[in-house]
DNA sequence: CCCTTAAGACTACAAGTGTAATACAATACT
DNA sequence: AGTATTGTATTACACTTGTAGTCTTAAGGG
């Protein structure tokens, strides 16, 4: 029954997306990881872990001493959820809309556009 | 010479929508726009129209009495500048990978998909 | 067994956002 | 001209977010 998915603020994703490539992991391992992309202090990341915990987006495992730390939702699941509302709000509902946009503006190259093509062939053959 | 696009907030964009539809408008003519979709009371909208007005996505006529407003980006612009900050925080950085997760969750029909690839096609020929 | 250290808990504080209300001033009506 | 109305300006207040710091406690080292 999966729980309605928190909203998740930007600093926030960031300390998702190291538990999403392996989890769970310790707060200190979290920081770890982090501190080699961002200039974050300790105490800070420790206070973003908290506050997803908080909003249930993380779980701890408090049978340790030094607790563990986990994603509660996928990160399919999420980036899906975001990216429903943001489309939603800002491309009026449509992906088309944002998709075509971004042919328009030739925000992309020949090769992506193939590719792209080719996703949704594939998509079509296998379907039928 | 298009100055940085400031950020605009979810309640904020609302506001611009109904200016990239009609501009100039009062802010009168704003808060009756937005009653027919949301239910913010005038005060509020008033306040969103100001707070806008600060951070310089949308202009102001003083010359009459009652203002009238107007937004400083196109809706194009600030699109794009939303899509990109979005795919870049969301799935680092390309749009394929959000293509490819909305059709392998089903979230596209085979019309929308079609209908994509015709899209893409069109694109194809007119450049070369 | 005492002290340092590190984990965890609690607190801080400013900027941004959602959601308005109050105060002031000019206009419109009577 | 006095009053109600309506724009505009200013102020309010709680919640979220970014960005930490302090306090407490337990464990590990000597």
């Amino acid at each position: 029954m999966a729980d309605k998915i928190p909203s998740i603020s930007e600093s926030e994703w960031e300390v998702m997306t190291v538990l999403w490539q392996e989890a769970p992991k310790t707060a200190n391992e979290v920081i770890l990881s982090l501190q080699e992309c961002t200039d974050w202090k300790p105490k800070t990341i420790r206070t973003l872990l908290d506050r997803l915990v908080q909003k249930n987006a993380v779980g701890v495992n408090k049978n340790q001493r030094i607790y563990t730390f986990f994603p509660l939702f996928s990160q399919d699941e999420c980036q899906r959820a975001e990216a429903q509302s943001f489309i939603k709000r800002i491309y009026g509902g449509t992906m088309k809309s944002m998709l075509v946009q971004f042919i328009q503006e030739d925000s992309l190259s020949d090769e992506e556009i193939n590719e792209l093509r080719r996703i949704l062939e594939k998509k079509q053959k296998k379907d039928e």
